[in-house]
DNA sequence: TTGACTCAACATCCTTTGCTACAA
DNA sequence: TTGTAGGTTTCCATGTTGAGTCA
């Protein structure tokens, strides 16, 4: 009879043609000439017992252990957490979840764990997280959970990992969970990160993000692997009931004589050297072209120097500083956070205001410690670069000033979703954007909202 | 166990005007 | 005539992370 067991990272058929099928009939499947067994990537499982069963052909599945677990949780879902999980086991229990951060999104996993019953994966971009989901799924469960990353490697029905981790481990485990939950899902769609996706035999599949769209176009690819997109939420849809209502106010700053000196000549060289080479510059995948220009050509490294440059002067411009005095002094009495794109500004703002700085170079200790002072009421305001963006468990803010930033919708949704979790006191959110006017940077603001 | 270090991976990095070939 | 898509495979810089190694 036709077996199929999982065998590194794939889905081995023994016993195919006696079962009067060839490899061509079934999803995936190829036949293997030399040691005579077929195999197919092990995420087209689903699809393959699916066809087999179609068929009518009889197998023994050994792929996916038979355990069951006994689970429940003290959730209370909400109408929106319990409509996404609807959807969600609607569609065969796969599928993607865009809701915003801070309306519930583990929440929704963990009844979906408990609803399963089966052993699950949950994989998560960092290792914040990954303490953040084993603390929450001990609790609730109150069963051990196993955790591959942060220099732990335990295995246990219930099991966190790291992408990075379960991109080593895959091979091995891939065919121990029978559900897999991907945290932050956009991060799947990352080169390396998609075997992870491939690698596991898990038919259900969840995928949680506030930003499921990659400018990359990747997102296509994380749908083949979790399956669409099934429910959305946007954030209006939940301020005022669920999230905190917010306000986004631009603030256009100009640039000192000096600064748009610069500015021009760094940008000139800039758009003259595209005028020159004939390059136009319509989409990413056109900026990559010059960035391998660059590699052999002076001219062109010369080019994307003073875009950095340029880069640098509209983003870190005086007028910001000035402006961001004038704010927090404004907002004495609230708690705020100070995003930038860079690291040296994010001192420079430290030393000048005196404001607690996080960025990637402050080690894990006195993050921490930043943190719980934040959260406690010691300090009232933070500056960071891009480490609290996402993956990391900040405390609530209600004022968020964005001296500068990328063109990214996600940076700027993850941003956003920092002040966003509901007031005490009823009160609403304000996000400033601080823009150069006449520099590029009036484009970049415009691209991510 | 910790901290300092290296390494690999991931993400963003984008002008403002109009050329050319081809399909509807 | 009008509207629209058009070829690409290594990597200028900066910021951030996780894993691994070693003392």
């Amino acid at each position: 009879m036709l077996t199929l067991q999982f065998e590194d990272g794939t889905v081995r058929l023994d016993g195919l043609s006696e079962s009067g099928l060839s490899a061509a009939d079934l999803p995936g499947v190829e036949a293997d000439e030399r040691s005579l067994v077929a195999r197919a990537p092990a995420h087209r499982y689903a699809a393959l017992r699916d066809a087999l069963d179609e068929r009518g052909v009889e197998y023994e599945d050994r792929v996916l252990p038979a355990e069951r677990l006994d689970l429940t949780h003290s959730y209370d879902l909400r109408d929106y957490q319990r409509e996404a999980l609807d959807a969600w086991r609607a569609n065969g229990d796969r599928g993607v979840l865009e809701l915003p951060t801070g309306s519930g999104k583990t929440v929704i996993a963990v009844a979906a764990i408990a609803a399963l019953g089966v052993p699950t994966l949950v994989v998560v971009p960092t290792v914040d997280l990954l303490e953040q989901w084993r603390r929450e799924l001990e609790t609730e469960f109150e069963v051990p959970v196993g955790q591959f990353g942060g220099g732990e490697q335990t295995r246990e029905a219930i099991t966190v990992s790291t992408y990075d981790s379960a991109y080593l481990r895959a091979e091995d485990v891939g065919g121990d969970f029978g559900f897999v939950v991907f945290d932050e899902v956009h991060h799947l769609g990352g080169e390396g990160y998609r075997d992870v996706g491939r690698l596991l035999a898990a038919p259900a599949r969840l995928g949680l993000t506030a930003t499921f769209e990659r400018p990359d176009g990747a997102h296509e690819v994380v749908a083949e692997l979790v399956g669409p997109k099934v429910h959305e939420l946007s954030v209006d849809e939940l301020a005022g009931d669920h999230l905190a209502d917010y306000e986004v106010r631009r603030v256009e700053v100009e640039l000192t004589p000096e600064e748009r000196e610069a500015y021009e000549d760094a940008q000139g060289t800039f758009v003259e050297y595209l005028k020159r080479s004939n390059l136009s510059l319509n989409s990413g995948s056109d900026y990559r072209k010059l960035v391998m220009r660059s590699g052999s050509d002076p001219r062109a490294r010369e080019a994307l120097l003073a875009k950095q440059r340029a880069r640098r002067i509209m983003m870190n411009s005086d007028a910001k500083v000035a402006k961001l005095a004038s704010i927090l002094d404004r907002h004495r009495g609230d708690r705020v956070i100070v995003f930038t794109a860079h690291t040296d500004l994010v001192y420079r703002l430290s030393e000048r205001f005196l404001l607690p700085a996080v960025t990637s170079e402050t080690g894990a200790a006195e993050r921490r410690e930043i943190l719980d002072r934040f959260r406690d009421g010691t300090y009232s305001r933070v500056v960071t670069a891009n480490v609290l963006d996402e993956g990391v468990d900040v405390p609530d803010a209600n004022v968020a000033v964005l001296l500068s930033g990328s063109g990214s919708e996600r940076e700027f949704t993850q941003r956003l979703g920092r002040i966003l979790r509901p007031k005490r006191d009823g009160g609403s959110a304000t996000l400033y954007e601080l823009v150069s006017v006449e520099t590029a940077e009036e484009r970049v603001a415009d691209r991510r909202r």
